[in-house]
DNA sequence: CATGAATGAGGTTTCATTCAT
DNA sequence: TATGAATGAAACCTCATTCAT
């Protein structure tokens, strides 16, 4: 099972990771969410390496001091950033697989495809952008927590498929996931020719249909 | 040789990419390649941010001076080394297309997933600190550049394939390639159970022949 | 109590060193002796160049903004708290020397240094923090006066020495003083070796006797 | 010569406080000399709070750049200038010892005396910067390292003195010299009265002998 | 009055690049 | 041609001080 290797994950409550005060007022809230979205902005114009703390302060509005107030150092604040969008990425499969339960493979297949698509192509830049940044930061941690996750609520989601059963749940919801990521980067990064773009989902739903075709049995009553 | 990552300097709008001076003694090669080994260590051990034109020069054996003589700044060495292994990378794939030309589908797959992921696993570090590098250096031309190399490569090699014909060629072509690409650099970012990596190339093949068997038909005498 | 860090306000010509209010409410007092102690305690702990408002104001319990409407700025705070520390010192050596009047040399000798020696240790600590912190501050005006005070109260009592007198008391009086501060001195920051505490006493009334008996004749009646 | 400020760098375990680099070329030697220098101005100037990278850097006329090729920071620059000053004092101090071994005790105490107090005021100036500074730094290893040659030096000079002998030898130079710190240095920081700095020498011979006289009894033959 | 979020000048340090030797 | 010392712009981050709440 999956959370074997990675079960030692969540004890890591790495402190150097953790924001410098946890803002209660409402305009320190609004603060920081600021900065969330003028720290995007900066990455997507300027990349990871051109990102400084004075241009994200400059364009979320306050002075350094305050950025640094919220966040003891850049990495942190990339890592807060980073990890606001794997969470909200995470909770949209946890919610699609949660709500797919029972149903019959092919229809799972199309639901968690249809949100992956969305929530990559909600918020493109976003993802584009920190795709950039992951690798940079040590953030595999983060990125592991949180593919983790994924690949959880999809492997409980998949053990329930009305018609089909697995020989290797974990490896076959691995390649799932994985083989979602490629397509959908490569369109997103522009490596492929635009008419794909809209063809995106639907070969996606073939692929992954295709794969967990021959890797499962029909399930007998 | 230099005219390994000297291969497509033509393609470069930008005069400004190519590396200062084409060193013709062997020994200059040496030094040239010795850069790059040099350059791709310090990328894994210190990160693209912390990699230093110093460090490199110090690894290389070299002074400063010496190796801004052969590259003109940063960008252009970096740029060259990724360019060397992407064009590796192009020539391994290209080789394997052209050696199963007319064979049945499900070889070719085969064949092109077994040398896909040897080359990436042959030099996985190599692979692993590119990839970071790839994104913040603005090489996306490079990148596009080289996965139609190898699409085109793919493309012509399906077309002529023994027992199956395609309704869109370059769409399958394209998904075959991204759809490799996920689950690889997954396995090598250390994204999944150590278990899989031995499994890695069994699954691609299903996967991709999964998903070709249901865009193509059975080619008719 | 206030006015133990104001006694000697009236001796600055500079204005912008007094505080900017004397609280009068028993509150308000054990709020500024609070600052005191707390500052005391970050100057041990980070040094000089470590201590900030915020820390200080943190470990004394209350907000910067509070600390700011006592003392105008730093500087004042730590002047403050060197004026009472110094103050203290020069307290009890008045006392003792007012209390040795008329006795023979030797035993006033015996006194001074019992006196200083036990002032010094007292408070080993705050003494160290702060002759660190006196160099930085602009503050020999103020240790200037102290020494002055004391070396007044010494002249003034050995003056009335009953068996001997000096030719040139204020250079006496200069020579021990200062005298009793170097081995004191070096004895707290651990420069020599440990034995050389329990002796200290001692050798300083050697020391000093040494020299007084030197610059000094029988008093004849 | 740069050999005098490193001479006893193999004393420190502490690697994180040895120069970034020892410049063989003579044009470096000047650098580094300058350097210092123009760190001791500003340290007069601005005091160790007030002092610096960049105006060291401007004082001596070179880059800031150049400075931390020399010293990999502040705080090693600054224990390198302490180091170079308590060096000489040293060395001063061993070598008057040297030359008065087997004399009779008065004339070593001239000696010795004589010795300090030119040392100090030769540099007046270099002395009271630094040592303000030398609280600040965690120089405690290095100045106690020095008084204890000092000491040695000292005690290996008395063990000779041809007309008397000590029951506690160390204890009589420990206290000797940390005796002559406290009046020389109460001079130089404008402690007393400016009549004072005239006697200095006569008055610490006198305190020195008289301590002396009372804690060695004559040697018999 | 107390609070503590906000400010921003300024300090330390790095590193790509040049150029005298 | 090779060297590596010198450069200095620019990044990160701190902290004394203010002021709206």
């Amino acid at each position: 099972m999956l959370h074997v290797w990675h079960s030692h994950m969540n004890h890591l409550a790495d402190r150097s990771m953790a924001p410098r005060k946890t803002p209660r007022q409402a305009r320190s809230v609004l603060t920081v969410d600021a900065v969330f979205e003028a720290t995007l902005q900066v990455l997507l114009s300027h990349g990871l390496a051109g990102l400084t703390t004075t241009q994200v302060a400059e364009r979320t509005g306050v002075s350094v001091g305050t950025l640094y107030q919220y966040f003891p150092n850049k990495q942190v604040l990339l890592h807060a950033v980073l990890e606001r969008h794997l969470n909200r990425l995470a909770q949209a499969m946890e919610a699609v697989c949660r709500q797919s339960h029972r149903q019959p493979l092919d229809r799972m297949v199309e639901n968690v495809v249809q949100a992956f698509v969305d929530a990559k192509t909600a918020r493109v830049e976003e993802a584009r952008a920190l795709y950039r940044a992951a690798a940079e930061l040590d953030a595999s941690a983060l990125v592991g927590r949180t593919s983790e996750r994924m690949r959880e609520a999809l492997c409980a989601m998949m053990a329930t498929a009305a018609d089909r059963c697995f020989e290797d749940l974990p490896l076959a919801t691995f390649m799932v996931l994985s083989a979602m990521v490629g397509p959908t980067r490569a369109v997103l990064e522009g490596g492929g020719p635009p008419e794909i773009v809209a063809a995106l989902r639907g070969e996606l739903v073939t692929l992954c249909q295709g794969y967990l075709d021959r890797v499962s049995a029909a399930r007998t009553a």
